[in-house]
DNA sequence: GGTACCTGGAA
DNA sequence: ATTCCAGGTAC
């Protein structure tokens, strides 16, 4: 599907008023686009239109948007050992590593830590758990969300269910790839843990390269509301 | 069956 | 803003 392709279909759906999730749960608004639109579903670590990512994002939610997911070959320690080792106890009674990492150290003692190769998570105690280098994220981004759209719905509950209202679609380019490393390093691009101990091995949702929605034009140069 | 991606939140 | 968390699939 290219651009053009996209906006029709998206102005469809605008009149379509509120819509039922097709999923329970927070990807439901995800899901239930991709499926109005006719794109599958998948877990291929490309754009899901020609060459431009496509998110979507509930009104009100002062959420992060996660630009890509990256865990291949970047963990130093075994992530089972690791939330074992460091993890805090969730809701359920798990012990999960749920954090959005900073350059301090967190509750937890972790810490990002970055030089001009890599940015890796680290504990006070001198552990590297995880270290990613700049030359793989920046291809990771540059592969995933070469440009990206952003769709914006209004929700309401309708008993149990959820319903939402897409309005606006905002395409957003002109990102480089070396922008990610200054991103990172000031904090605009967020390093999120999502993993807990699922028993006999570390579920992991995927560390996430995330941002605020208030910062997106920081990494990309061109910002224009397509529907 | 585990890993690594996808899709995203609530309080 | 920070702390903590969700349902999916390919291989």
């Amino acid at each position: 599907m290219d651009i053009n392709q996209f906006i029709e279909k998206f102005k469809q759906i605008e009149t379509k008023g509120f819509v039922k999730s097709m999923r329970r749960g927070p990807t439901g608004i995800g899901m239930t686009l991709e499926s109005l639109l006719g794109i599958k579903e998948n877990n291929i670590s490309l754009p899901d239109l020609d060459g431009i990512e496509l998110k979507a994002h509930r009104d009100n939610s002062m959420n992060l948007i996660t630009l890509f997911t990256f865990n291949r070959g970047a963990w130093i320690m075994n992530p089972l050992e690791a939330v074992r080792k460091y993890g805090t106890l969730d809701k359920n009674g798990r012990l999960g590593l749920y954090f959005t990492m900073n350059f301090t150290p967190n509750s937890a003692g972790l810490y990002l830590f970055a030089d001009n190769e890599a940015v890796s998570v680290r504990h006070i105690n001198g552990d590297v758990l995880v270290k990613w280098n700049f030359n793989d994220l920046e291809d990771q981004f540059k592969r995933k969300v070469p440009a990206l759209i952003i769709a914006y719905a209004r929700t309401e509950y309708r008993g149990n269910d959820e319903y939402f209202q897409f309005y606006k679609a905002v395409l957003l380019k002109g990102t480089t790839k070396d922008i990610i490393r200054e991103s990172i390093k000031n904090n605009i691009i967020l390093i999120d843990l999502r993993l807990h101990d699922k028993g006999t091995m570390a579920r992991n949702h995927g560390t996430g390269f995330r941002i605020y929605e208030k910062n997106l034009p920081l990494v990309f140069s061109n910002t224009e509301v397509i529907a």
